[in-house]
DNA sequence: CTACATTGTTAGATCAGTCTAACAAAATTG
DNA sequence: CAATTTTGTTAGACTGATCTAACAATGTAG
């Protein structure tokens, strides 16, 4: 059974290698946090366990093991911020932090219960998909924000960041999953975009802001 | 901040200094399932941390800290208990290794969420008392059912032993805390009790399952 | 292609938490 | 009280996870 370590390693393992599929140690060592050496000292680890490839100087690969047991600890992690929002009421920009510790517990029942209660949801609060029991995830396919056209009404549907200031940002301006935005301009200089929602008339958004928002074409 | 594995030397201390208040290395090593030289080099630390005084040769003692900070490790688990059986379905049977793992989580908000969505339960679902937010432990004096009399009307309030096999044992007998309890006899020879409860009209409970139910005299 | 920068590895250390073997102190018991 | 048993300590080792310093391989850019 994977440490909590192990467990931390392969989550980061398992969203490095989207798409590129391979990852570079020191692509590993700093989304760890950690020293090269410490990775590649883990690495042999995990390799010895069964859950990745290594060779000397190449990038590292997830068995189907790996990616499996990868998932099922996201698949943890992100029942746990849909059970914290949904029956505990914390908002979304409060949850990963605790998310991060109880993806740790080793209770399968427990997560099968919070699934349960929650009738069994297949996004997280950001938007996020939900790995199935199996470790399967469902790849969905939102636009960014930036590439849609004026004169467009898109909901939004997802985050390609979920940090508590980004989070903290969007309830400042009432940005929430599902809110349907209409978009009124691009500009072509600094490409802000002008949109209207709920009781907002018109609202202007940054690039920087515009990238992060996934959103659904309605 | 203390680790989970002082946590949980931390709470079996304070378990293991009832009355006594005194801890010897051997029961701390025996409750804690580790060698006596560790236990002899985790005092130290523990020592150096604030949390026990510990002198070569003697028993160890709590500090005021260290009581504060265990029974703040209970609360945490004892919350945890009571959320998983109400607010999670759990049976009281289920519970208690679940929570061996959520006590350590780092996340006062979880908690505080927990304890307001159950109304500030003063105890757990095994009939133990929850400790306060500054680690407040409100002492019960049950009885236990050996004590009582023939005749009687008794509660059931608590249990000296909350084992999975006991509490299993509880489960197949239909007993649970709140069943209100008839003593219809005592035998003198081997200290064995029978009862009348719900639609029980006469079970037989041996001294050893008696010494473990405490009571509330009707 | 050579030089330099980047990336990765090795060696060796540290810290937490654990162990066993050997020994020492304290408690018990005849 | 002396012998024996029980309890506790020390020494030394190990594992997991981390670090820094030194070095080696790979990649890049003139
Ligand atoms: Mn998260
Ligand atoms: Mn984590
Ligand atoms: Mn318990
Ligand atoms: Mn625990």
């Amino acid at each position: 059974m994977a440490s909590q370590t192990e467990e931390n390693y392969l989550k980061s393992l398992f969203n490095l290698a989207n798409e590129k599929d391979e990852v570079n140690i020191s692509e590993l060592a700093s989304q760890m946090q950690v020293s090269m050496p410490t990775v590649n000292s883990m690495v042999k680890t995990l390799q010895k366990n069964g859950w990745l490839i290594y060779e000397k100087y190449k990038p590292v690969t997830l068995t189907p093991a790996g990616k499996k047991d990868a998932a099922l600890v996201i698949r943890k992690h992100r029942l746990t911020e849909m059970f914290l929002v949904n029956k505990m009421g914390f908002g979304w920009e409060e949850v990963h932090e605790i998310a991060e510790q109880v993806e740790h517990i080793h209770a399968p029942k427990f997560f099968e219960r919070m699934d349960e209660m929650m009738g069994f949801p297949t996004i997280d609060p950001h938007g996020s998909p939900i790995p199935d029991k199996l470790g399967r995830i469902q790849e969905i396919n939102y636009l960014s924000l930036t590439e849609c056209k004026a004169g467009q009404l898109v909901k939004l549907a997802g985050l390609t960041n979920s940090s508590t200031e980004f989070l903290e940002f969007l309830n400042g301006r009432n940005l929430s999953l599902g809110t349907e935005l209409r978009i009124l301009s691009k500009e072509a200089y600094d490409h802000s975009i002008v949109v209207s929602y709920s009781n907002h008339t018109s609202e202007t958004l940054s690039e920087k802001v515009c990238e992060k928002l996934l959103v659904k074409v309605m």
